[in-house]
DNA sequence: TATCGCAACCAATTTAGAATTGGTTGCGAC
DNA sequence: GTCGCAACCAATTCTAAATTGGTTGCGATA
């Protein structure tokens, strides 16, 4: 009595490659194999993959990069190698002085720009925030927050530098010890502070999210600085 | 009665330098001669050339870069070539936008972290700005003048933003009609605004600085805006 | 007719290797 | 010791090939 085996539809799919994705399919650089492998893999011509790609990035589960790939995490800058030598010169201290001015305008811009449904996606992501539960799954919720709050800033050269300071903080020799770093309640603080960061983007209210975003920097500093005293 | 010639010193050989150099010796890029040639081209060591270089550069009149070259004018991006897709995809506000996040901050920071040697420097070099003549001399004092000030923040990360920066305004399309667009009375309040900015920076008043940048960024804006008005 | 699969092509990037260039060191001659 | 010389190191650029997402055209099929 087994019906013909009807093809899954394109929703079925996404929801197949979403659930492998929450398996740990990926690469651990975030990264999904190519579209040609992905389609054969699926038995699927890469046109219907790249359809269901879409459905997936409509909602902002993947990032997806010409000449790179696909990836579940936000992509690397272009050309991160040509960023090592720096990342070896720069101290904690340099690279929070930068992030102090650029991401607070980021956060502002971002609640006057978002588009709704970026809004609602963003949404989204700060509830994965919220209800991460080990340090690593945190710590790619947080790289994710970040990145998309520079994305809806909708300005190309200032995402070009958040990808910068990104592949920096990634290649720099001062967040080994991170793993130790965040206590419990430091931990409850953060993320307290990433939630109303959030509604304060999400209502459009640019000073506030500004604002959020300067005491949240100052308290990630303080965190660091404190593990990771003399750079 | 001729004396034997006594061969020439450092100091005399650097002098010629600088002379071949303002009688525009460099590349149009602002690139001298890679040191093997140069030191051949004089009849010197390369080693004695590097110690008359070292001169040129403690005065602040030459930039060098390993594998890039030595340069009258700052250095180009590292991988500059790599800005170019952006610089297509940028408009003039926004590139306004990310500078008047930066520069500001830089110059406060200028203000507060330059060394005696390098406000003795940039005295000059803002002298120099006033007495320019004609537009391209003044461009290129203006790219100097905008250049050590982001060198004085002493943060190799916001040097490389800066940089970018740089880079991404010399490719875009929007600067082309950039002679004409500064009229005799506009010129004159940009050289002022460079003036009080100089001023602020070498007294060591950051917030002053910070100011009297976002006026002179604003100032700019508006200028290149009514020359371009449709991005 | 409209969708599907297929293939070729386009655009941006990465990679690897050779060449270029400033930075450094060691050695011998004067 | 200082000078010139040479070799080497480190960072970058340049080139060409390979990789990868983005796009188009075409024929098969329902």
């Amino acid at each position: 009595m087994t019906p013909s085996p009807a093809p899954p539809s394109d929703t079925e799919i996404a929801a197949r490659l979403r659930r492998e994705i929450a398996e740990g399919a990926p690469l651990k650089d975030g990264r999904l194999p190519p579209e040609r492998e992905l389609a054969q893999r699926h038995g699927i011509s890469r046109a219907r993959l790249r359809r269901v790609l879409d459905l997936l990035a409509a909602d902002g589960t993947i990032f997806r990069r010409r000449g790179q790939g696909t990836f579940v995490l936000p992509p690397p800058a272009t050309d991160a190698a040509r960023l090592k030598p720096l990342a070896r010169r720069v101290t904690l201290a340099e690279v929070i002085e930068v992030r102090l001015s650029l991401e607070p305008r980021l956060a502002a811009l971002a609640a006057t720009r978002a588009t709704p449904q970026e809004r609602a996606q963003f949404a989204q992501i700060a509830a994965a925030t919220q209800s991460a539960e080990d340090q690593s799954s945190y710590d790619a919720a947080d790289d994710i927050f970040h990145y998309k709050i520079a994305e809806m800033a909708h300005n190309a050269l200032f995402l070009t530098m958040y990808e910068a300071i990104r592949s920096v903080r990634q290649e720099a020799s001062w967040i080994r010890p991170r793993a130790e770093t965040y206590s419990g309640a430091v931990f409850e603080m953060l993320a307290q502070q990433h939630q109303a960061l959030a509604t304060a983007i999400i209502e459009g209210d640019a000073p506030r999210a500004a604002e959020t975003m300067k005491t949240h920097l100052h308290s990630v500093s303080e965190t660091l600085s404190r593990a990771d005293p003399a750079p």
